[in-house]
Formats: C-alpha cells, structure tokens, sequence
DNA sequence: CCGTATCCTGATAGATACTG
DNA sequence: CAGTATCTATCAGGATACGG
C-alpha cells in the first residue's frame, strides 16, 4: 500500500518501535476512552454525564477521565453559571481537541461500513455543507491510500 | 465544541447509542489490531511479519488476523511469487483500505504531541510533499473541530 | 513457514453500595 | 453532584511449547 522509501533501520527492522501510532495508543488506548472524548466533543464537561452518554459505569468513567486529564487531553476546572453554585467541569485542551481527526474519520468509517450510512452527519456551520477527512498534500492534491510514501523526516 | 442541532431523541439523550464511532471501535477495539493494520498499510502479508513488525505475541497476531478478516479488513488468499513455494498472504480489502485516515490522524496527532515531531512522514508519491489529514466540507472549506454542527442526515 | 494449545498475568469494565 | 470502595467477570496479551 504505502511505499517504504529508506525507513528501515540498521538492523533491517522497520521504524514501528517509535511509530507515533503506538504511541498514540498508548494515550488513547480503549473503548471508554474513545467514547469519553466524542462526549468531550459533543459538548459534555460534566462528571455523571459522560457516564452516562459514553454509557459505561462510574468507575470507569472515572479512571478515564482521570487518566485523560494526566495526560493533557483534558483539564478540569471550575465553572459557576450565573445563580448557580460552582460545578466542576472537564474542558478539551488543545491537545485532545487536535485528535478530533480521528475520531472524524472513526465516525465516517462507522457510517459507511458499520452503521448503514449512518443517522447523522459533520456539517460545515457557516455553509452548512456536509463535511469529510480527507489526506490532502502541501501542494494541495487530494489523496488516496494508494499515492502515499513514507519517509525519513529531513533534520528540521 | 461540536454544535448539536437537533440530534437529541425522543427521551433527551444523545445519538450515542447508535453512534457509528462506537460501531467502528467495535471492529478495531484494541492495540494489536491498530498495529496490525498500520503493518498492512506498510505492505506486511504475512504472518510472521505481522507478529515480529507489530511487536506481539504469536497468538495475539493470530487471533487479530483471524478477527479481521471475519470482519472483512483483510482477507487470506495464496500467492507464489515466480520460483517459489506458495505462501498465505493478508491482503487489504477495500474496507480495510477506507480505515486508512484513522490510522494517518493517528500519526499526525502522534507526531506532535507524543513524539517529538516524528521520525518519519507522508508524502504524496507523485509530487513529494508531506501529507496532512484535513477536515473539509463539500465546498471545499478547510475546517477545525469548532467550524462544525451534528446533525441529522436527511433521508436519502 | 504458519499457525495452535496452554497457562498465566494484568487491564478493562459492570454492578452495587457508599461518602464528601 | 462528583466521585470512591469492593467485588467479580471478561478480555488483552505475554511466554512457552507444540503440530501441519
């Protein structure tokens, strides 16, 4: 699919040991923290609200939005609406907003091959037109899988 | 984040669970099969590779290979390479090919944030340049994660 | 070369009950 | 409202050894 063009190390092995994928997935590693940051998209900032929309139980909320705030993908402060009493919230850093990306293209994925279509869809807010990943080189062509190579970074 | 216009059902709860997110980590849940996946995007066939490439168990490429195939990312056929014995490959089926921006914004998001900048990139096989994941609309707008609306799709 | 069989550990996750 | 404490079941995944 993609070609290889001098990635391979010394000792012939590829470069996937310090793939930023794998790492990647050491950060955002399961289910319930997959469906903890769509809710963070969504809008949820709330404790028993992610719980409940990302539909799994407490602890577990719990443990996620714990390990999402130590890595930097969330952070939690506190929020008072006017006449209200104070409430914690949980806020998408830049970080975690920057993944949106991926959970995009999990979505449209979903929808085409999982979910029938799908029911709902990303839609531009200004022009209203519906919305897609797409890969997209700095000379502004538009890709496939297939027109990819992977290679050594130049030293910046 | 994301505005929500009109995608709450009848009770006041979320689309969620019939998100199609939610539907696509159900096919590629965890960590091996990610990594299994960026090996067939890298060109990896075979079993052996599959297992020493993606750096897992013999059983757990086992039980990934087997599970993406019922799924229908890849599928198991034979090839003889001229002069040769004949040898069992996973080959990318079209389904599996689709997955590809997930694992791009991955890297992308990786790259950045976990690793340094990143050892290695995409680039576009004809013109060369670096290869970024986008969000853009069908007007051809290039978007961020608070450019964007949910909701419903219209009846096709 | 391409797996499978076993065994074992730790992580993921639900249910339930409880606290500040 | 925002969690924690237990307890339990299931799953992910490594190590090792073995079979077609």
């Amino acid at each position: 699919m993609v070609e290889m063009t001098g990635v391979l190390n010394p000792r012939g092995t590829w470069v996937a040991d310090r793939c930023s994928i794998a790492k990647a997935l050491d950060v955002v590693r399961t289910r319930s923290a997959f469906l903890i940051l769509r809710e963070a998209f969504y809008g949820t900032t709330r404790f028993a609200d992610f719980a409940e929309r990302a539909d799994i139980s407490e602890p577990v909320a719990a443990a996620r939005l714990r390990e999402l705030v130590e890595h930097g993908l969330l952070e939690l402060g506190d929020y008072r609406a006017p006449g209200q009493r104070t409430r914690r919230e949980y806020r998408l850093t830049r970080k975690g907003e920057e993944l949106f990306p991926v959970l995009a293209a999990l979505m449209q994925w979903g929808d085409r091959w999982e979910n029938d279509g799908g029911r709902v869809e990303l839609r531009h807010r200004d022009c209203g037109e519906p919305v897609e990943v797409a890969l997209r080189c700095a000379a502004g062509h538009e890709l496939g899988p297939s027109d990819l190579e992977l290679a050594r970074k130049p030293k910046a």
